[in-house]
DNA sequence: AACTTTTGTTCAACATTATCGAACGGAGCA
DNA sequence: TGCTCCGTTCGATAATGTTGAACAAAAGTT
């Protein structure tokens, strides 16, 4: 029933789950029971729009981020979220307990909403999937060790906006900041982004020495200030170096 | 590039955004500039697998469930995501602050990953999208207030599966607690899911009166006990009725 | 180090398959 | 009531995806 292309490709798709993140081209072809030629094809077109991506290493298929973000706007938009989310968030407030949200789907429930009491309560866009690069420590800690080229073509394209009175909207304001982040080792951004939060980033990297991602610390920003904030971007960096580590990452140290 | 269909697919399930989260059929053709009934026929093998539902109001599509199901199997076997949850959530608890993980992606970062200090580090899996729905308050809160014939149909195919040694596993004992539920308007889980974890869990209705969903109250199980149970559920109550009445819902007093 | 097996990938002929556009019925609005 | 817009159905057409064999490149085995 469908469209046999559609319905095919869709079908991978759901083939993926926690038992089975990664598969190959035969390891498909033979669930589905369709010739290796028939599944490349779906696949490609698949990697093509983001939908799955292929792991260098392995040249298996694992689902691809695009998925993520649409699931993300999903749970943005679902009805009973955008219901739910402030008396969520004000019960969670008052009871000084977390409050969730869910839906019944099959024979069990799946969790739509997660609140927070305060401190953790950041606002729901700042919880959200995406955060801009400049204007945030864990964007910062990505962005400031990235290769140079890099950067200057960020630079060039992106529009700097403002959020609140901090956020730094001047590109050679921010060229300097990501120069001493990089120095320093770790990002710092004091309410940037959001009013009341300050936060710590530090870049993890992976095997190829490339930036695979970031950490962040983040909290109410007078804990983030000062005396303190050497301790915690310690503490940060130490972590950040144990993930890279996990990652397959060789430090500078022990490469010779 | 690719094939045709899959990719047409792809592009309608791309142009859902947080500002679009629904569309029509003839909105979808005139934004891809092909015909309605090609679009139809897509959309219809979406449904199918659940990446597109059908608004029985508006008539208009949004995402599927499926496609959140796949972004949460996908942050959850992220690379990354697995080699930093442990740190994150040891950095978490030794400075008090949120840690969160995020991947370079575009020209913006994109959380994967949040880590919260106790006493809301709850388990990893807890947090995770699907919950049974025998043992957790958020669960029961649902199944005790679907109809008498689902009820039991739900006990008739399910497996009752330990996790504590509190978890309910006879199923004339969880009938009750449903029946027992359903009289008091909330649901109480005391470490029945996970060991250290206290819940309490009310019903959200919709417009036409079913079960459109269910919110919860977790923390301490000391905090979920005894006296302050009652003060609790008032607060909770208070706030499910809230919601239901956002979502449409007109209380069996205001019917008359 | 040479072999075998298995993997992901490419390609061209074929006919199955999706596409198209017009027509239908229903909802909402003037 | 008449109008317009919507989602949906359907059958003819040919454009489209499917197929299976053949390729190259890893991975595993001897």
């Amino acid at each position: 029933m469908g469209i046999q292309s559609v319905h095919r490709a869709l079908h991978i798709l759901s083939l993926f789950s926690h038992r089975r993140p990664a598969l190959g081209v035969s390891e498909i072809s033979r669930s589905l029971s369709l010739p290796k030629g028939t599944i490349h094809g779906l696949i490609r077109t698949l990697v093509n729009q983001g939908f799955l991506s292929q792991d260098p290493e392995t040249r298996k298929y694992r689902l691809g981020l695009k998925i993520y973000e649409l699931g993300i706007i999903l749970s943005g938009t679902l009805d009973i979220n955008q219901k739910a989310a402030q008396p969520a968030h004000q019960l969670a407030k008052r009871t000084r307990l977390m409050s969730r949200i869910a839906i019944w789907d099959g024979d069990s429930v799946m969790i739509t909403l997660n609140a927070y009491p305060p401190p953790y309560a950041v606002l729901p866009h700042q919880i959200g999937p995406r955060v801009h690069a400049y204007c945030s420590a864990i964007g910062k800690a990505c962005l400031a060790f990235l290769g140079d080229e890099e950067i200057n073509a960020y630079l060039d394209r992106i529009k700097l906006v403002s959020f609140t009175p901090s956020t730094i909207i001047s590109k050679k304001q921010l060229q300097a900041e990501l120069m001493e982040t990089r120095e320093r080792g770790y990002s710092v951004d004091q309410e940037e982004a959001v009013q009341g939060l300050g936060c710590l980033g530090a870049p993890i990297f992976d095997r190829e020495g490339t930036v695979a991602g970031s950490i962040s610390l983040s909290g109410n920003p007078k804990r983030v200030t000062g005396d303190q904030i050497k301790n915690l971007a310690e503490e940060l960096l130490k972590t950040a170096a144990e993930i890279s580590q996990y990652m397959g990452y060789v430090t500078a140290a022990l490469k010779i």
